[in-house]
DNA sequence: CTATAAATACGATTAATTTCGTAGATAAAG
DNA sequence: CTTTATCTACGAAATTAATCGTATTTATAG
């Protein structure tokens, strides 16, 4: 069901560009990346055959530009790196990540705000939910 | 003034144990590390040697084995590592982060409060204060 | 049909990281 | 003193990731 795939660097540069733009060539996302950084064209081209065997992407082969779409979801993925991340730097405390980067990033007192509602709705959504 | 310096996995690994445990010997390091996975003596020595090039722990040569201890600051190096996986990841948004994550970990009642907690003060802080 | 441009396939290189084996030094035990 | 255990030093293999050059294929223009 989920899937155990960790993207690289790279790998994750160019899910960023096919999760914000949908399916593209390997021309396509590699000028978004030399947007960011200097990298060849088959640099990307390879990266995206090796993320195809990894299915991490799948290609429609018809058209000679071959077009790649992610199948890995967005927010799947990125649920996956955070629970990593949280194992590893904060010993799997989630408020304990939460905390410390409140603490030190400053965030807009709109965004402090944002936070605070969806705070709300969790408690009230727990506590009037019974298959809890 | 501050460190550029990021740790790698394995180096990681050995500075959450000094910093949880304080100066300590490779033996104490490497038995910490068994204790997650498989990991030889002398791996856990390498990476403690490569280490101390770096500058990242300071070792004291006193005795015949010698003393580890971390000189980067877990504060500094855990918003240096926050700091990356959000750029990386959530496009430098730190709330963006924070309603995912909150989203999807369970937290309890209790560290909800925490949380909100600190956004209080921080909001009254920010208030308060005139060099902002 | 031929030449050119643009795409894919793929091998190979480089670099960083992790791993560990072995040698040599030192301390402790007998 | 000799043996044994434990430590450090260090080289090098194994792994993983990122990069790119070159060969080949395919479409398009003329």
């Amino acid at each position: 069901m989920s899937q155990k795939i960790k993207p690289t660097e790279a790998e994750l540069e160019i899910l960023q560009v096919l999760w914000n733009y949908g399916p593209s060539t390997v021309r396509f996302v590699n000028e978004k990346l030399k947007s960011a950084r200097n990298v060849g064209y088959t640099t990307t081209l390879k990266v995206m055959q090796i993320m195809t065997e990894k299915a991490m992407v799948k290609r429609d082969k018809e058209s000679r530009t071959h077009i790649y779409e992610a199948i890995v979801e967005e927010q799947t993925t990125k649920n996956l790196l955070i629970d990593k991340f949280i194992t590893n730097i904060f010993q799997g405390s989630t408020s304990g990540m939460v905390l410390q980067v409140l603490g030190n990033k400053k965030c807009s007192n709109k965004e402090l705000e944002e936070i605070r509602k969806l705070i709300d709705n969790i408690e009230n959504t727990q506590n009037s939910r019974t298959d809890e």
